[in-house]
DNA sequence: CACAGGCATTGATTCAGGTCAAGGATTGTT
DNA sequence: AACAATCCTTGACCTGAATCAATGCCTGTG
C-alpha cells in the first residue's frame, strides 16, 4: 500500500501544501492504481468520473481527429494531474507509455474535499496556470518553429523536467516512440528520425539506443531551440496572484 | 465610473459567483482602465504587477521569438482574464486590437481577497481549466490541421464565442487583421487571404469588407473544420471536480 | 537462440504552404 | 477631396516537411 508520506511525487503536486492530518484526509478518499504500458485509461468523450494524480511513469495525453490524425498535447509525469472534463466527459484520451502508478479520486468526493481544504484548490490553480503557460509555449512551437527547433526544444524541456524531478538532466530519457514524438511536435516519424540523425551528424547529440539521447553540446542545442527564456522556464509554484 | 452591477461581462467572468456585498469588496480593490486600439499594455518579461479582467473590446495575446516570428496564443474578449506570470514576470505580451475596457487588480491585493473570498479562486480555477482545454484544441489545430481546416475552425469558434456573449453568431466579426489571424493559426497573411477567397468561391462564406464574414453554408463549414465535437465546445462553468 | 512484429532509419519524390513581388482596396488625416 | 499609410489580394515560384517505399534494427517471446 502506497503512503503519501513517502510519495516521491509529493513535492511537486497538489498534495504539496498539506500537513500530515490533511494528507490522511486526502488519502481516505483516494485509491492507488497501477496501469501497464499501453493501457488507455482515459478516453475522450467518456463520462469523466475520476481524476488521477500520477506518482510514477509516463502518460501521453492526446486528441484524435475523425480521420485518425493524432495530436499529443502533453507527456505527463509524476506530480501531474489528469482528467480534465468538459460537460461531464473527458476532454482528451490518456495512455500509459510506461508502467504507471497514480492516485485515483472520484470527482464528487474530491469536490467535497475542496470545500474542506481550500489549500488544495489553490495548489491546483497554481498547477493549472503552469500547465496553461506550458501549453502556450507549445503553441509557439507548433505554430512557428521549424522541425529542427522543435526537436531541440523538446529535448531541452525533457531534460529540464527530469532535473526538476531530481533526476539527471543528461542523458535524456525518451520513454516514448518516434511516432509519439512526432505526434507531440506536429511532425512525422520520418522527420523526427531525420532530424535526430542530422543533430547527431553535427555532434550536438548522441543517440543511445531508441530511448535515450546524450546531449553533447548543450549550448548548441539551446541556440538551435531559440528560446531565449530558458531558465525562466518553469517556476514550480507560481500562483495566480 | 463603471459599476459591477451593470457590467456586461459579469455573467461569464470571475465575478460571476459573487453577491452584492462581495462585489463591492472586489470593486474596492479594483480600478477601471481603458486602452486605445494598438496599445500594448502587457509586455512579456516585464514585472507582473497587475492582473486584468476584460469588460469590453478584443485583445491579442502573443509571444515573440528572437527573430520576430510571432505566435498569438489567444484573442481575449469580455470576461477573460489576463496577466499570467512566471517567476514574477509576465508570460506573454498583450495588445488591444480594438478600444478596450478592463478591471485592473494589483496582485498583492487580489491575493488578499482570495483568502477572504475563496469563491473567486474557485471561479478562476474553472476559467483556467476552460482556457487549458481551449489551448489543447488549439494545439490540435496547429499541429495537425490543414490551412482550410484551421480557417473553418477559427470562424466557427469566433461565431460560438459571440453567441456565448449574447451576440449574433452570424455574420462573424473579425476585429483583427489577416496578419493577426495568420499569427494565431500558424499561417501567413497570404495563405489566410487565399483560403478566404477559396471558401468564398465555394459559396461557403461571404466576405463583408475586411472585418466581417457571413457564413452562408454552416454545415459545409462544420464539415470542413472537421471537429466532431462542436456542441461540446465550451460549457461555461465546468469545474475541475 | 531464433524469429516475428513493431520500431527506426534512409532514400526518392511530391506538395501544401511559404516567399517574393506587384497591384488594389480600405481607412484615417489634413 | 486628396493623400498616405496600412491592409488585403493575387500571381509566380520555391522549399521544408510530408508521403511513398524499402530496408535494417531492436525487443520480447516461446
Amino acid at each position: 500500500m502506497h503512503t503519501c508520506e513517502h510519495c516521491e511525487a509529493r513535492s511537486f503536486n497538489m498534495c504539496n501544501a498539506l500537513d500530515a492530518d490533511e494528507l490522511a484526509r486526502l488519502a481516505s478518499i483516494m485509491s492507488d492504481q497501477r496501469f501497464e504500458a499501453g493501457t488507455t485509461f482515459i478516453e475522450e468523450g467518456a463520462p469523466a468520473d475520476d481524476l488521477f494524480n500520477l506518482t510514477s511513469g509516463t502518460v501521453k495525453v492526446f486528441k484524435l481527429l475523425a480521420d485518425g490524425r493524432c495530436q499529443i498535447t502533453g507527456f505527463m509525469m509524476a506530480g501531474d494531474f489528469l482528467g480534465l472534463s468538459r460537460g461531464g466527459t473527458y476532454a482528451y484520451s490518456a495512455t500509459a507509455i510506461t508502467p504507471v502508478t497514480c492516485c485515483r479520486f472520484q470527482r464528487p468526493q474530491l469536490r467535497g474535499l475542496f470545500n474542506e481544504l481550500p489549500k488544495i484548490e489553490r495548489q491546483m490553480l497554481g498547477l493549472a496556470m503552469n500547465e496553461l503557460m506550458a501549453a502556450q509555449d507549445q503553441m509557439v512551437l507548433l505554430g512557428r518553429k521549424t522541425a529542427r527547433e522543435r526537436i531541440a526544444s523538446f529535448l531541452l524541456s525533457l531534460s529540464d523536467r527530469a532535473v526538476r524531478r531530481g533526476r539527471p538532466g543528461n542523458p535524456v530519457e525518451l520513454p516514448m516512440t518516434r511516432g509519439d514524438i512526432a505526434d507531440y511536435l506536429g511532425l512525422t516519424t520520418e522527420t523526427v528520425s531525420r532530424t535526430f540523425t542530422q543533430l547527431k551528424g553535427e555532434a550536438v547529440i548522441l543517440l543511445k539506443g531508441n530511448h535515450g539521447v546524450d546531449i553533447q553540446d548543450l549550448d548548441a542545442l539551446v541556440e538551435i531551440a531559440g528560446q531565449e527564456d530558458r531558465e525562466a522556464c518553469f517556476h514550480p509554484f507560481d500562483q495566480i496572484a
